[in-house]
DNA sequence: GGGCCCGCAGGG
DNA sequence: CCCTGCGGGCCC
């Protein structure tokens, strides 16, 4: 398209594509969004001076149904909302703010698409009323795909909002209100809001008779991008951290390559090569599940994967094979992970036998090299390095260094791209298995029966399945490109109750969100239960000085309680997702319509409105160390532009009237408290957030002390 | 650099 | 619920 490489001025006036600064008659104001532009520079420019009147920039046309073809034909209303923004542009009663408003709600699809046109789309998406949430991206009319939202709580494709982006728009293109540096530069897909698509898109589906559909949702979305660390595992660091989000969408145990069509996220799957700085990353990407544990796998059924990390001296390594030594056999008593002391004998069990089905089987089994594997000339030098698919040939049991009785495995690499070491630019071919001497002394001698359900292909001259995979035994679903779901196996549906529980709780209080708001780094909450995760904390760190005056000093970092990012910005003026809460609403009618009228709803907030933000009240108190609450509700902001976020008023922190109790809530804080009260309240606040998702996660802990742990095991040694 | 020992995840 | 485990930060 010609106007790809169009650009605007940026703010300081430059023009974004000859550098230079050009003089006000050089300049062309966009009828629609108010940008200016170098005509010089312009790949169209207008060429009459009516023209240049009524001009209007490639990013305007754009949005209108330039670049997306496809969602055009299907809408067919670009020149319509054009046409709508220019007579709302032109209206001089109105004051910029509600022009912003009114462009707002032109772009979210009200009532402007003609009867006809709204029922070919709803049939192309296949579903109902979601128009009424507003849901629609503002760039291509279409639900969002990979839906990102912005702090203003706006929603729009990923492709979309990099689209716009690149074009280097730094505002929202719904409110024009600012998109944060960091969300522009690394947008983060609202997993949340993918969710509400699907299940609106499958309630609808559902409700229009035919078979209900069963989905299955993992609970993956409420997790951070990176591994994070619960405050009770907080002395260990990322020693004893928790698993973050997965990025791909396989079951753990699923066999084979990651494909890319399993990699939502980067639609390329996991490639030989591919390194990651520890096991909990590579596990991230389902290279190798275990975060710990060598063998991922079931021993009726087999394993998908192993890793080489140098755990165990018998291991041999020659990169396109190797021989391998199960696990067990170790004494790990004083409560060890690892132990390089063999103490009794590894049997064919668990593990162990996994390997051995997958042996027999013929299956393929990825593998990871970890940098710990000292002696071995293949491993990586840093992390763990995903080096491709293995066949396990052959196993045994053997008298191991120690003299214990080890299982071993030959794994002889079969994959169709070539190993991470080889400057060989192709994949494996079937290869002669090596010679073992040690095979002599082997007892328990396995080998595969029949054909391998993995193997090459002299025709298509590749290593493929030659069997059926085996069927995944763990329900997980894939997003597909159209946002629905393809499912792998069946499961009780869950009522949408339930799912509304499971996919939209607040990870502050547990229930269904009301009022979400969606944090740049893509969490979800409830506004109420946000703020008041960070009541008493200030936008600026405080200080008090003798005389009594309040000196400002830095910044005050607040975490997500979610992830390590900092949101202090977004709690300035943190705007709910309205969109998401209309899903959210809209299911929760229809949850009390299928069930009974008498079920009791169990979620807060219903019959607050979703365009009603509650009201603050404003604290005018001037006291020298009152505690400015930085969160702000915003009466007027409910859409159009908001007011700068820089300006921090102090006001006290009101709850929101919907809000739902949260575990631990602090008191607002004393007017003379110093700012280390304030930091310890937050925290506090915080921990207990965390902590009680650790007890959901892991109820064991209740009663088992480390101490008592240590116990348990010492007494078995 | 080696040993200690923790929380977490998953199998059974 | 109990057991296991080719991590990994920290202390010495």
């Amino acid at each position: 398209m010609a106007h790809d490489s169009d650009l605007p001025c940026d703010g300081d006036g430059i023009c974004m594509v000859c550098k230079g600064k050009p003089g006000d008659g050089e300049t062309l104001t966009c009828k629609t969004c108010v940008a200016p532009w170098h005509v010089a520079c312009l790949s169209a420019p207008p060429e009459t001076l009516a023209a240049a009147a009524q001009w209007e920039c490639p990013d305007c046309s754009f949005v209108a149904g330039g670049a997306n073809a496809a969602a055009t034909a299907a809408v067919g209303v670009g020149s319509e909302i054009v046409a709508a923004i220019r007579a709302i542009e032109s209206d001089g009663s109105l004051t910029e703010q509600e022009k912003a408003k009114r462009r707002q709600e032109l772009m979210s699809g009200g009532g402007r698409r003609g009867d006809d046109e709204k029922e070919k789309v709803e049939k192309a998406n296949g579903v109902l009323d979601l128009f009424d949430e507003g849901l629609n991206c503002s760039f291509c009319m279409q639900l969002p795909e990979r839906p990102v939202t912005t702090p203003c709580g706006h929603n729009f494709c990923l492709k979309c909002f990099e689209k716009w982006i690149g074009q280097g728009k730094r505002t929202c293109a719904n409110c024009r209100n600012a998109i944060p540096a960091k969300m522009a530069s690394n947008p983060r897909i609202n997993s949340a809001l993918v969710i509400a698509i699907r299940m609106a898109k499958m309630s609808k589906t559902n409700a229009s008779g035919g078979p209900p559909k069963e989905y299955h949702f993992v609970h993956n979305q409420n997790r951070p991008d990176k591994a994070y660390t619960t405050e009770r595992a907080k002395k260990a660091g990322k020693a004893n951290a928790c698993s973050g989000k997965i990025f791909v969408t396989v079951p753990n145990d699923h066999f084979g390559p990651i494909l890319a069509e399993n990699d939502p996220e980067r639609k390329q799957g996991v490639l030989v090569g591919e390194t990651w700085e520890g096991r909990m990353e590579c596990r991230q990407w389902g290279a190798h599940f275990p975060h710990v544990a060598g063998i991922a796998g079931q021993s009726e059924y087999g394993a998908q994967s192993v890793a080489l990390s140098g755990g165990y001296e018998d291991d041999e390594d020659h990169g396109e094979w190797f021989l391998y030594t199960g696990s067990g056999g170790r004494d790990l008593s004083g409560n060890k992970r690892t132990n390089k002391m063999h103490s009794f004998d590894q049997k064919f069990d668990k593990s162990n036998e996994a390997l051995r089905v997958s042996c027999r089987k013929g299956y393929p089994v990825r593998v990871v090299r970890s940098h710990k594997e000292k002696d071995s000339s293949y491993a990586p030098e840093t992390g763990v390095r995903y080096d491709g698919i293995y066949r396990i040939e052959k196993c045994w049991r053997k008298a191991g260094i120690q003299g214990f009785m080890v299982c071993r495995y030959l794994f002889v690499r079969c994959d169709n791209a070539p190993a991470p070491w080889t400057s060989d630019d192709n994949g494996d071919r079937p290869r002669p298995l090596p010679s073992i001497p040690e095979l002599k002394n082997a007892t328990d001698i396995t080998e595969r029966k029949g054909v391998a359900s993995w193997d090459y292909d002299e025709e298509k001259g590749c290593w493929m399945w030659k069997k059926p995979p085996p069927e995944s035994r763990k329900p997980i679903d894939s997003v597909q490109e159209d946002g629905t779901t393809k499912v792998r196996r069946h499961r009780p549906a869950l009522s949408i109750q339930e799912r509304l529980l499971k996919e939209f709780s607040c990870s502050i209080c547990r229930k269904v969100m009301s009022l979400p708001l969606t944090t740049p780094c893509a969490h979800n909450f409830c506004k109420s239960c946000l703020e008041s995760s960070f009541a008493g904390q200030t936008f600026m760190k405080q200080r008090t000085c003798e005389g009594g005056r309040t000196l400002r000093t830095q910044k005050n970092i607040m975490k997500c309680p979610s992830c390590p990012n900092d949101i202090s910005d977004f709690l300035q003026n943190p705007q709910v997702n309205r969109e998401l809460m209309g899903v959210i609403e809209s299911l929760q009618r229809q949850s009390k319509q299928t069930e009974d009228d008498e079920a009791s709803e169990e979620t807060d907030g219903t019959d607050e409105k979703p365009d009603v933000v509650p009201d603050v009240v404003s604290d005018d108190a001037e006291l020298c160390s009152e505690t400015s609450d930085i969160l702000k509700e915003d009466a007027e902001g409910k859409e159009g532009i908001q007011k700068s976020p820089t300006k921090i008023k102090p006001q006290e922190q009101k709850k929101a009237s919907g809000g739902d109790s949260i575990p631990t809530e602090k008191p607002l804080e004393k007017p003379d408290s110093v700012d280390d009260e304030h930091e310890k309240s937050g925290k506090e606040t915080k921990k207990a957030a965390v902590d009680s998702k650790v007890k959901r996660t892991n109820k064991r802990k209740a009663d088992d002390s480390p101490g008592a742990r240590v116990k348990t095991r010492k007494q078995k040694a």
